[in-house]
DNA sequence: ATGAAAGCGCTAACAA
DNA sequence: TTGTTAGCGCTTTCAT
């Protein structure tokens, strides 16, 4: 920056000020300080700049897998929404592992990152009071709220009763679901969601019928395996994503059941996959990409100074399909 | 830091070398230091030292889309070999494009990455001089090599050869290629290498059989419409990667065509989908994680001090399942 | 074995 | 309207 401000005879001060607008300057001095910058070929030190203002110019998107294709949506759509405003987007997975959280929350606040958009799994939920103690912009993708941050919400009730009631309707009664981890923070809001409207639409939730896993297809396989394997074998199955759902068509599969034949499915998310299955997966859609876009717009507004935590609600919706 | 320091009676340059070990400490310095780090909750801020030393902690990794499974597995992988070391990743999508592509790459350098890893595809094969003469590893993953940089490459000469035979041996003839982009930087290796070993086993690569396109769904399916609407219709098609192939597969549907019954389909790479769909794709697997291993593996021997550089070959393989 | 001090490149008070 | 300057927190040379 000296050079640029030799070269035009200036302060430093002055070509700091060039670039960023932050006071007025002399058209004339601007203009040679432009065009030093152009001559040399300069362009600012982010790190420095870092440095000094106690922000970079990083986001965390922290979530369990990155190679879940929903994870992986919303963080292509969380880049192409700032990257407009200059941010990049630093991914780390968790593996829904606590002290891995944890770590990278810990990790996010050392780097003075500039954001972090989170999906937390095992956080408890004031574990981010550190992170807006030092004044870094939160917001978390979730089913529940973590404290006092910003929140993107699915707003699932409508689907999930429209769901229901298509399980319903197809004659069935026995309802199982492969929930996620029992010791998540929260416990299971999908879980419970399900067994508030499969009350109201006259389903049985037996204890026994549910089972409980990580959001992997490993552990969805296992989960159908053993719902299928059970005194009461369910009719229905809800799956806590598509992951595990398709885990359980594979299973399906392996012990010659036929979906929707002997079982009806139904997975969470609509990823990309759900139209490739056969049969195609019956689900409720949570769209990443908007989930993506919602999280980037409430992270920017806190960049630009609102303090006020928000919730943004992001609308699931019920598509029926093939398996259900 | 000096807090540190004053609370262990000495300077903060002590504590510096009880962190970085890079000068010896008398052991007992070193534990007061070591408690009053402790004692403090004390971390270095890594934005400072990046200023000082000129390095930042973050690797980049610039790919068409982190949405596409192939390369979000990738990015999982080369995080999880890069987390030990200390680095972030920061994920980049280009779209493919040129002009996203270099931009991106000037960037890393303002940002004073500890490295790139990255897919180009349309960029010219010097692109990476300024990098390398600014001191940032790089290590490109691509069919092609890009100037005097570290390469990943597939060794995919028998896993084609094994395909085409694999489809000549059923009896097929005419074979049609989805290829990639027209004017990506070198053309298009996979086309070229199916080329060569068709002629090798009997089969027609017609020149009208060959439809180029971008590596998506959408690509895919178009791409495999004018195959077929083609006078020659192909009896087997290979697919420059398995997105592409899935759209193919959809647009089989979508014409009424049976696969492999009046076309065989072939696709490049094994994600997690191929086995998914139904007919389960035959295809030509490069394995993704081990492609981001053996990225980072070259990339910390940069950072190390390798300055001489190196191409690793990864094995490619052919996959036989139902689609061909 | 340890310390003093310069300086990485920038921003923002304060001064003129 | 512009300049001077202090320092952000660290690493590293040089001195002790």
């Amino acid at each position: 920056m000296n050079d640029v401000a030799r070269a035009a005879g200036v302060s430093s001060a002055t070509v700091s000020y060039v670039l960023s607008g932050k006071r007025p300057v002399a058209e004339g001095t601007r203009r040679t300080v432009e065009s030093a910058v152009a001559e040399l070929g300069f362009s600012l030190n982010p790190v420095a700049r870092s440095l000094r203002t106690g922000r970079s110019v990083m986001v965390a998107l922290i979530v369990p897998d990155i190679a879940n294709p929903f994870y992986a949506l919303l963080a292509r759509s969380l880049q192409d929404e700032l990257r407009g405003r200059g941010y990049h987007v630093v991914v780390c997975n968790t593996e829904a592992r606590r002290d891995e959280e944890q770590a990278l929350l810990r990790e996010a606040m050392h780097q003075r990152f500039a954001g972090v958009v989170m999906t937390p799994f095992r956080l408890s939920t004031t574990a981010f009071d550190a992170l807006r103690g030092a004044g870094i912009p939160v917001v978390v993708s979730a089913d529940i709220a973590f404290g006092a941050v910003d929140h993107v919400a699915p707003d699932a009730e409508d689907a999930v009763r429209q769901a229901l009631r298509h399980v319903a309707d197809s004659g069935r009664r026995r309802l199982g679901v492969v929930a996620g981890p029992r010791d998540a923070t929260g416990g299971d809001p999908r879980l419970e969601r399900i067994r508030t409207h499969a009350a109201a639409v006259g389903l049985q939730v037996e204890e026994e019928a549910v089972v409980h896993g990580e959001h992997t297809r490993a552990a969805g396989a296992e989960g159908f395996r053993r719902l299928m394997l059970s005194r009461h074998r369910p009719e229905a199955v809800l799956c806590v994503n598509d992951v595990t759902a398709v885990g359980a068509m594979e299973m399906a599969d392996q012990l010659g059941l036929d979906i929707p034949g002997d079982v009806a499915l139904v997975g969470h998310d609509d990823v990309d996959f759900a139209t490739l299955v056969r049969p195609r997966l019956t689900t409720i859609r949570y769209p990443a990409r908007e989930v993506g876009r919602v999280a980037a717009r409430l992270l920017l507004e806190q960049i630009d100074g609102r303090t006020q935590p928000h919730t943004a609600r992001v609308s699931a919706e019920f598509v029926p399909r093939a398996s259900a």
